[in-house]
DNA sequence: ATATTATTTATACGTTCGTTTAATATTGGC
DNA sequence: GCCAATATTAAACGAACGTATAAATAATAT
């Protein structure tokens, strides 16, 4: 865990530092992106970045040029090579069937948020809330690769008949993500709402697929 | 739609106005909501709540004593009015049976959210978010009454038999918030990344439940 | 009629924030 | 060994924000 970098023992003096030089400009973007999942892009102020990064702000105007360069940089470095890895997860689950496309993207959710614990907060702040400084970035860069190819797959197995005639292939894309990341950012709350320190990742997954595939019914074969 | 009300033609002198007072409180909690719906909390500053009201700063010092305070005026006054209403509506839908409830709390929900079209936004912004200003708000006053009941309500119909014995009572009323609020939160982005303007109330509500009731599968008795 | 209370504005204060500038120190090429 | 390029800090500026204060005007009580 990185946490404060620098206990500022003598307060350094200007000028370039010597011998073997750090990555300041990445210590600048990881510390970026732990400040916006924890408190958002808004609300985090420059001032704070650097020093956990363990310089100071005028870094930032150096590296990025301004708030906006470096919030840039991070989605471009930090967030964007992430969401990729989920895409060629689902992309292999091919036309195979719906519970097994369905399953992939779960699972491949489960996985990415495990390994990346600022996903889902930062996806409640940024993309859903209005305003969101990362709306954009679904829409034009995301949307594209999962979204929309999903939708695409749920419409064609609903026409040769294996998937349920009711639904719209385009909300169930929607309702994957509420059964899916919206649990995820919700998770402090539920776990405080309902005292759920017995459920487990893998009890949550399970929960998932079976509201999907079977829905509320008790038997399955009625 | 309330917008600004005053061009300041003439700008006011100090001093009591004459004759019948407006309520100037009220004024303020109304564009309060309004701001904090459509910025968020800690992004609305008091000057443009005043502006909007047709006031000056101060009087939010006067009525309020300070920022917190008139959030809490507008937490009290406008926000739980309002959730209030669904508390009966889904209570009513009692031990009949579980495609009852999940029933009620879809209609209520929508219901709810088409006469108050705030509450999604407010809802991402200040509850889901991590450090959102209500939080604390619905873990100490609006669990007991809906999603805690609910529950229960689960857990009893699971332990009769009337529910799917793989899911978790728990987790699903995570489940169904995910598959009602957030959808309805999240409709400015899917309306655009779908192009669904074709997309009505009715087929939003009919989606979900039939997702809810049968899941995924074609054929229903199979 | 006068005094007190209620309501409202103008103004100013202290803080925080993003950004800029000048100075300072090191590296690397010629 | 000099000189330009690179990397870094300290300091300060202007804007915005929450809040406090004093003055002003009207209503109400005595």
């Amino acid at each position: 865990m990185a946490s404060r970098r620098r206990p500022p023992a003598q307060p350094r003096r200007p000028g370039r530092p010597a011998g073997e030089t750090v990555d300041q400009r990445g210590a600048l973007l990881d510390a970026a992106l732990a400040l916006y999942a924890r408190d958002g892009i808004a609300a985090t102020n420059l001032r704070r970045i650097a020093a956990q990064a363990g310089v100071t702000p005028a870094m930032v105007g150096y590296y990025f040029g301004a708030k906006e360069g470096l919030v840039d940089a991070v989605v471009e470095e930090r967030i964007l090579p992430v969401i990729q890895t989920l895409v060629p997860h689902v992309r292999q689950a091919g036309d195979t069937s719906v519970v097994a496309l369905v399953d992939a993207f779960v699972r491949g959710m489960h996985r990415t948020v495990a390994s990346n614990p600022w996903l889902p907060t930062l996806w409640v702040r940024e993309i859903l809330a209005e305003g969101g400084a990362l709306r954009a970035v679904l829409l034009d860069r995301i949307a594209p690769q999962l979204p929309l190819l999903m939708a695409e797959r749920f419409a064609a197995a609903q026409a040769r008949g294996a998937l349920n005639p009711t639904l719209d292939p385009r909300l169930l894309v929607v309702s994957l993500i509420g059964l899916t990341l919206f649990p995820l950012a919700a998770e402090p709350i539920w776990r405080r709402l309902f005292d759920a320190g017995d459920v487990d990742a893998d009890t949550l997954a399970r929960h998932t697929t079976a509201l999907l595939v079977r829905g509320l019914e008790a038997d399955h074969a009625r």
